[in-house]
DNA sequence: ACCCAGGGTCATA
DNA sequence: TATGACCATGGG
């Protein structure tokens, strides 16, 4: 791996003059329906995810209270545009349990990183990059967020094999970029974007503000 | 009729 | 630890 900070910092660079200001996550404004989004969007589209959420608010089922008393049934039902609604709408609702049994949205929110985290990873359902995720989009703490996008970018640029972990990768982003939960926030966002606009499985070299991008020979033996 | 999307869990070897 | 199977909808 030879993922160093100026090359981090650079390729930050490099994205946010191409695309700008990403700003991130429609209904920022309300972090519990973020952290629902977060949930559903889990390889899926945002669309779809947002449809679903879309038919939760239309309910009234846009707080924690409401989706753990909700009929199991009938949130699956709502959520069934999401795709793997069985899976997400148990993930919601023990989610959901958690957050009521140890104080609330609120007392939720105030707690710090070093608790946070662990606290959300015990939740089944809930993995490591869906709980950065709900950390720097909906609580406002700067965990930074490592995604298919993410790896496939690193790696067609030849700076990873691969096979790092999680942990290993999320620690490069941390050592290269200040300690704020904007530049947190935008990076991610601005990867995805990147990712859907010309890294795909299926390249589009056209416009491709990385110029170098498709060119390495690491491109041929990715895994994702 | 394919392939893909803002993952995660569990069983197997 | 490392693959593979499975979850499931909707768009290209």
């Amino acid at each position: 791996m030879n993922c160093d900070r100026d090359g981090l910092c650079h390729l930050y660079d490099r994205l946010l003059q191409a695309y700008g200001q990403q700003d991130w996550w429609p209904g920022r404004e309300n972090p519990f329906e973020v952290i629902v989004g977060a949930i559903l969007t889990q390889r899926t589209t945002w669309a779809n995810a947002a449809r679903a959420v879309e038919l939760l608010r239309h309910e009234g089922f846009l707080t924690p209270q409401a989706i753990r008393q909700v009929d199991p049934a009938q949130l699956e039902e709502l959520i069934r545009p999401a795709g793997f609604y069985r899976a997400k709408a148990a993930t919601l609702q023990g989610f959901c349990d958690w957050i009521e049994d140890t104080g609330g949205l609120a007392q939720f929110l105030s707690q710090p990183l070093a608790t946070l985290r662990p606290a959300l990873l015990s939740i089944r359902g809930i993995g490591e990059e869906t709980a950065d995720a709900i950390l720097v989009y909906a609580v406002g703490l700067p965990s930074f967020v490592i995604d298919a996008y993410t790896r496939r970018i690193l790696g067609r640029l030849g700076w990873i094999k691969g096979d790092e972990s999680y942990a290993e990768i999320q620690s490069c982003f941390t050592a290269a970029l200040p300690q704020d939960v904007h530049i947190f926030a935008e990076a991610h966002a601005l990867i995805v974007h990147h990712g859907k606009t010309h890294c795909r499985p299926q390249p589009i070299c056209e416009g491709c503000p990385l110029s170098c991008f498709c060119n390495f020979s690491s491109y041929r033996k990715e895994k994702l």
